[in-house]
RNA sequence: CGGGGUGUAGCGCAGCCCGGUUAGCGCGCUUGAUUUGGGAUCAAGAAGUCGGAGGUUCGAAUCCUCUCACCCCGACCA
């Protein structure tokens, strides 16, 4: 017999972080190595939360007013080359198209053929044919403000790639948005971050700072970007979704203008705004544990999972006739609007087994009934924010009652915890030899969990900046939005500064 | 693209240095029996172009050359 390990998930978070995602993804079977490098397979389980993230944030974008359309894959080489700073930004990182056909070469096998006269560039991000568009659908200011979302994939030629992180080809969305002023963009890009940062709580369950990027971190071709940080696991930040005024820079590429109320052609401003299938990895490392994923129940594929317990056909059919009766209950339940999303699962395998395979999974609830539950007209529940073993019993009746309470409970913990993580490791460091102690590895053959987020002094300019992130690798995440007024010394160069921004180590 | 490493059954690996029957092991899978409120046991079975091409040899997973792919560390990034 094999002997039971301590967790599900081997290594743990603490022996080896990268290798330990790695597992929880494995074993909850959301994702896998494509044969196309760098390219992932998105399998079923975490498709599904894919869809519902797609769900709950396009409603979001719906009542702030936007409308979904949809763009071309492929961006003309000359499109591209529009706005300098974004031509620098991506064109090292892209899968370039230039011919049209393939034909037999002769021996059985193809060879490319049909060579185009303009090369199509596999958008990174589309907002220069977006923009070609916008040009000719904005005429006057009555055709303002133009908001517009898009959900597709891109691809970004990255050199390493992780599940759901980083990968060459992702899914996101991609908000555009044109303005006929400057104060109403810079609204939109705010309102968007809300949103965000609404979704990302509210949702995900996992909190985050708002801020605004230093120019060194600012998207290409962008006037500011703003951030969303979350704090993962291992304390390194990761970048959850930005949202970016882009000025007149975008609309003067692409010639988006617009007649105003007194006559006068004036450019228009715009916005972009994304978030990606990496707020998948973002939710893995934000709340999972060594036995496997945790989904809060706002974007779980499944609320409850019914396993039957039973040691012959005749118990099988009493007890599955029980749980439809259970069913029928929690049917008309309704949390948050939705449908309680259940699973019934009977399939030929151990009860252990089963019940393991839906930790692994991170299902909310796992409901146990067998024989003695229908002695008892009661329920076995096990949680996944608690641990395996510490399962309850219920009556249905109370089940039933309390079912919407308990999950907004797990969410709520869910959330708490990561808070909770996040604010032990968060820190105000005034003194440099501090700064560079707490960002320095003891053990660098086997690299220990260390560092978190701290909130320090800097002067503003990218020399302090740069030396930093050259020396610890630490970055200025963003300059935290509720960042207070405050005099201070500059970490690195001990210049007078106004204001602490937050540095980390991040994805 | 620099530095290091790995390709052997679905997955994880041993064998290679020092060439020699029918290429093993663990997990998983299939079947049967016994089990069954907590990750079962026993038995039988299926499954391998040893990454690819070429070479050396009576004989290559093993030695040589070339090649492809992937992983890790750097630079770049949602």
């Amino acid at each position: 017999m094999a002997k039971e390990p301590k967790t599900a998930i081997i290594p743990t978070r603490e022996d080896d972080y990268p290798e330990w995602y790695q597992q929880v993804i494995k074993a909850a079977d959301m994702a896998e190595n494509s044969d196309v490098r760098g390219c992932m397979v998105i399998k079923p389980w975490g498709y599904a939360i894919w869809e519902n993230i797609q769900k709950n944030l396009d409603q979001m974008f719906k009542e702030t007013g936007h409308k979904n359309a949809y763009f071309p894959i492929f961006i003309p080489k000359s499109f591209f080359e529009k706005e300098a700073e974004h031509v620098e930004g991506f064109a090292k990182e892209c899968a370039v198209v230039t011919h049209s056909r393939l034909e037999d070469d002769g021996t059985g096998k193809l060879k490319v053929a049909g060579k185009l006269t303009e090369p199509y560039i596999v958008r990174p991000t589309s907002e220069t044919i977006i923009g070609a568009s916008f040009s000719k659908w904005v005429q006057s200011y009555r055709d303002l403000p133009l908001l517009i979302n898009q959900w597709a994939n891109v691809v970004r030629w990255e050199l390493r790639t992780r599940l759901f992180l980083r990968t060459a080809e992702f899914l996101w969305q991609e908000g555009h948005t044109v303005h006929s002023t400057k104060e109403e963009a810079q609204i939109e890009t705010k309102q968007m971050l809300g949103v965000y940062a609404q979704f990302a709580r509210e949702y995900l369950a996992i909190p985050v700072v708002e801020g605004e990027k230093t120019e060194g971190e600012r998207f290409p071709g962008a006037v500011n970007t703003f951030t969303i940080e979350a704090m993962m696991q291992d304390k390194k930040a990761l970048q959850a979704g930005t949202s970016h005024f882009l000025g007149q820079n975008f609309a003067k590429a692409s010639e988006i203008k617009f007649q105003s109320k007194n006559g006068e052609i004036e450019y228009a401003w715009t916005t972009s705004w994304g978030v990606s299938t990496r707020l998948i990895g973002a939710l893995i490392m934000a709340h999972s544990d060594d036995n496997g994923l945790i989904i809060p129940p706002r974007i779980s594929p499944e609320h409850l999972i019914f396993i039957p317990i039973y040691k012959n056909e005749e118990d099988k059919v009493k007890v599955l006739a029980y749980i439809d009766g259970i069913v029928n209950e929690i049917k008309p339940l309704r949390y948050h609007d939705e449908k309680i999303r259940y699973n019934i699962d009977d399939r030929d395998m151990t009860n252990s087994e089963k019940g393991w395979y839906w930790i692994k999974k991170g299902a909310p609830l796992r409901i146990e009934i067998g024989p003695r539950d229908i002695e008892n007209n009661s329920v076995f529940v096990g949680r996944r924010d608690k641990e395996p073993k510490e399962k309850q019993s219920y009556s249905v009746k109370d089940f039933t009652g309390q079912l919407i309470q308990m999950l907004d409970e797990i969410q709520n913990n869910i959330y708490q915890r990561a808070m909770s993580f996040r604010e032990k490791n968060t820190f105000m460091i005034d003194d440099k030899d501090q700064f560079y102690k707490f960002f320095t590895l003891k053990d660098t053959e086997k690299p220990e969990i260390h560092g978190g987020f701290v909130n320090a002094h800097w002067c503003g300019c990218n020399e302090c900046e740069e030396a930093i992130k050259g020396d610890l690798k630490v970055t200025i995440r963003c300059i935290p939005l509720d960042a207070k007024e405050e005099s201070g010394k500059c970490i690195y160069c001990g210049k007078d500064s106004k204001k602490r921004v937050l540095f980390a180590k991040s994805y």
